[in-house]
DNA sequence: TGTACATCAGTGAACGCGCGTTCACTGATGTAC
DNA sequence: TGTACATCAGTGAACGCGCGTTCACTGATGTAC
């Protein structure tokens, strides 16, 4: 009896892709595998492994759609509120609205971190991150901008890492984008 | 033929920890496995969990020596230096120097986050990083003390994670500890 | 000091499982004429 | 508009591998007497 769908998927790179993004959601990328995958896409099992080569293929995929992510969050909202410190809150709500993807993004052992696709998007993200460091009140107070702009994306950075990983002390409360605001306008607003 | 090895190894539990560290060091926790450990410390396939119950077990060991190494580093450094950019840069040369336990310490879903002696040695390492607090001059300037500790810690495990991930522009240099101590002083030591 | 015995740390053969990979194949698509 | 054919996305059976787990077992240790 052959299977109840056309043989053609038609739209299989995407449907693994959201496949992938399901399973990390589950499961984290140490227990990804292609056949599952396969199994939740509704195709053969070496399908994925024929569209992307390797884990690390999908992976790859999974990342530079994360970055391109994270860069329409990060230009959204430097436009919106045209201020810094609100742009480094919408990481932290990045981070925690796509885990899959983000948990993906910063560890490049898992992927090909030389694919171009992925290379443009990151570019993207730093773009966008790195343009909304202009306004922050470090530049009025004569510090050097990169630095400023490092360190302000390790803040928060450490802050997603930590609260998704339940590490924070729980004072902090239940809205990480309210605690996250607290926690950076140390940095980023000084008296 | 017997095996050319005593039938009790007589530190049978510290072998496999030794062994787990070092199979981290090179593969990471997702290629753990207790086969190989048993491998690498020439023992038996089937002894590591007759030790450690299973892998998490062996891991939320690491875990544990893990954060007892990080509070001996941080309060070493607190009584050397007394200065709380300097124990937090020393945070910084502690991921990095144990990657290993690092990356394992702050992945409570990887190991067992309830067992009392690692419940124990966070406890002792989060004592460490926050009686350093004190001195950050933060404090001098009426700002909340814990959310002031909050936002350093989230500094420094956002740089550490993003340096061993090579995320961080090349512009930093290769110096991790210079690096972390001029990104750090920017909150620590405001003008 | 010697003997008997309980304990239990560690063994090793066997098992079933899910995995990635291979490879000859299938059949839908699109282009040439 | 119709036919022939090349392309190639996707199939599915088969493979070997390393894994965790089980379980009857072995033998060193330490205690009782």
């Amino acid at each position: 009896m052959p299977p109840d769908r056309p043989y053609h998927h038609g739209h299989l790179r995407s449907a693994i892709l959201a496949a992938a993004v399901d399973a990390l959601t589950e499961s984290g990328p140490a227990r990804l595998s292609l056949r599952d995958l396969a199994r939740r896409a509704g195709v053969s099992h070496a399908a994925p492994a024929h569209h992307f080569g390797d884990k690390a293929g999908v992976l790859t995929a999974v990342a530079a759609e994360g970055y391109n992510l994270l860069a329409d969050a990060l230009t959204a909202t430097q436009e919106r509120a045209g201020d810094f410190l609100e742009v480094g809150v919408a990481y932290v709500r990045f981070a925690i609205d796509h885990r899959a993807h983000f948990e993906v993004m910063f560890r490049p052992d898992l992927y090909h971190p030389d694919d171009p696709a992925l290379a443009a998007a990151r570019r993207r993200a730093g773009d966008a991150l790195y343009s909304g460091v202009g306004s922050v009140s470090a530049t009025k107070r004569g510090l050097d901008l990169p630095l400023a702009g490092v360190s302000a994306w390790c803040l928060v950075h450490g802050f997603a890492t930590l609260w998704l990983n339940h590490a924070l002390p729980a004072g902090l409360g239940n809205d990480p984008q309210a605690a996250a605001r607290a926690v950076a306008a140390l940095l980023f607003r000084p008296p």
